[in-house]
DNA sequence: CAGAATTTTGTAGTCAAACTACACAAATGA
DNA sequence: TCATTTGTGTAGTTTGACTACAAAATTCTG
């Protein structure tokens, strides 16, 4: 279906911000209807045509060349239009202005960040390089994540959804501990470096290690570095921002979503009863939750999290 | 009071959450209207009342009173609403994933997904519980993060940040050393208790113990649950739909939005190294809006950069 | 398993909203 | 100034949204 209906929360899509833009190019009586959205967008979509006619002071005719004018087909189109684009706006209502207000701006930049970031990746991601991932995961008998600080909590998260992966996975993020289970790897076997640098030296190490013992080595990271030489394929998920002084949320976040990515193609390329198996435990956790179980023991590398569960998959 | 601080809406606003969830009380022909509205939400919007009656095989007043059924007060309403709810399901939302598709499409949908929830948590976050976290964060002589399992990724993730917290940051990912730990506070000191759904037992004991001892308990949920009621500040990031496709990596992102929100206004609030991270933030958004799609350049800190960095310290 | 009571659905009709054709008014330019 | 262009409103038409009621289907009861 609309696959190319690529969503950038572009401009263009915000009808509000198209009637502030083209003001200028309206013609007098026009104008008065834009103001007359713009000042009260939230109610302009509950108003009928002759509503808005007579609270802008025009006749009806005027309002529709006004909706023709924005670029609409005719006044039904534009309020789908504009109720659409005021799903976006925040919900304003009691968000005083003032010196609070840094805050909900702070809020709206730090969304901003990482949706523009997480866009961006998605239109450089390397399809190639997430296919072959997809095929070495599956057939793999055993897979290892690796990283270290931040990236040690995609590894974790990785590990998690070990029964999407329908292998048995571990998450290494000691630098030593990571060396010995790169070390014990066999052909076949897949290792998935995470660095966001693409130079942390362990993991780096890890990875060359993994290669040399004949395993299929994945690199998830977030700029080209010397990792990349030790790893037969590469998702580089690279972020707007790769200083590290900035956000290195926005790098965890896109490396999560190539990690969903992973498990649940590799989950679907398996077969219909490992959807059911998943359904299942999906059922078992919400049994979990509610306390009307004992829990399974959980030591920070457990098989399942009580919480959230692993991958969630399956319609009910 | 916790509830008093959150709104009351959220997946009520999400008209196809509300439609495929009342699927089972609706009469037969009115589900036929669901079902045909759920298949294609896209085009239903531009539909009108007879096209759409014919296209579900009904008649008119059946479609109408499909619309009063879902809590609409007209055909007119219920397009707006649907239209509202779009805004943000537009491209993904019911298509589930199926083995036939192609892998390229996987991860178009599974980026759509998460694009999408993340703009909703925004558009719904509650800024006065934001604001009311902040505080109580920047006061705080120490911090204690709770969560298990996926939530307990998240825990580890705030806790890496505490040099944005400027104070000592644990986070408990173990049942029991979380009891242990929310038994230690004092007042003044924080609780972060991280759930998605709000209901796993022991995170809200320890949240409840918290309480107890005087500490401010500040909620990140998923979903409204008895978490709430032992928690005086509650940060609900509602993720866009219940079907659970991918809700478990969705709700993580929220969750660490929301971390990094906390944190960065936190650390506006102490220096001024904050507020120079905000800039930076807006200058590479802009650059992104502009369409001048270059990283950004690497100056700073030279090449060293410890893996990721625990938590975005800005620059000395 | 009738047959009544109730619920569900469709038919026909009404009202109002959305759009169109056209004519008048205002503004612009020679 | 008048002619031409542009802008705006009036009046009329079409269509879509909704309502009243009757037919069909379902359920309930004896």
């Amino acid at each position: 279906m609309a696959t190319e209906a690529v969503r950038t929360t572009a401009v263009e899509d915000n009808l509000l911000e198209v009637i502030a833009r083209s003001l200028p190019d309206l013609r007098r009586s026009e104008r008065r209807v834009a103001d007359r959205i713009l000042q009260a967008p939230q109610a302009a979509v509950e108003m009928t045509l002759g509503t808005l006619a007579a609270a802008s002071g025009v006749s009806e005719p005027t309002v529709i060349r006004f909706a023709a004018a924005i670029g609409c087909e005719g006044f039904r189109d534009l309020r789908v239009k504009l109720a659409r684009s005021l799903a976006f706006a925040r919900t304003t209502s009691h968000s005083a202005i003032g010196p609070a207000d840094d805050l909900g701006e702070i809020t709206g930049k730090i969304f901003d960040f990482n949706l523009s970031n997480l866009a961006w990746v998605r239109a450089h991601l390397d399809p190639d390089a997430i296919r072959a991932a997809v095929a070495a995961l599956s057939a793999a008998p055993r897979i290892e994540f690796f990283g270290l600080g931040a990236s040690g909590i995609v590894a974790i998260d990785a590990q998690q959804k070990f029964p999407l992966f329908g292998a048995p996975c571990s998450a290494q993020t000691d630098g030593h501990q990571m060396l010995m289970a790169a070390a014990m790897l066999a052909p076949d076997d897949v290792a998935v470096a995470i660095s966001n640098t693409g130079t942390t030296v362990d993991v780096v190490r890890a990875a060359r290690i993994a290669q040399e013992k004949g395993a299929t080595t994945i690199a998830i990271t977030g700029s080209r570095g010397p990792l990349l030489s030790h790893c037969s394929i590469a998702i580089v998920a690279e972020t707007l921002e790769n200083t590290d002084l900035f956000t290195p949320t926005v790098s965890r976040l896109s490396a999560m979503v190539v990690i969903d990515i992973l498990s649940t193609a590799v989950s679907l390329g398996r077969n219909r009863a490992g959807q059911d198996r998943i359904a299942e435990m999906k059922r078992l956790l919400s049994d979990v939750r509610s306390g009307r179980q004992e829990r399974p023991d959980f030591n920070g590398k457990g098989p399942t999290g009580p919480e959230d569960g692993p991958g969630g998959m399956a319609p009910e």
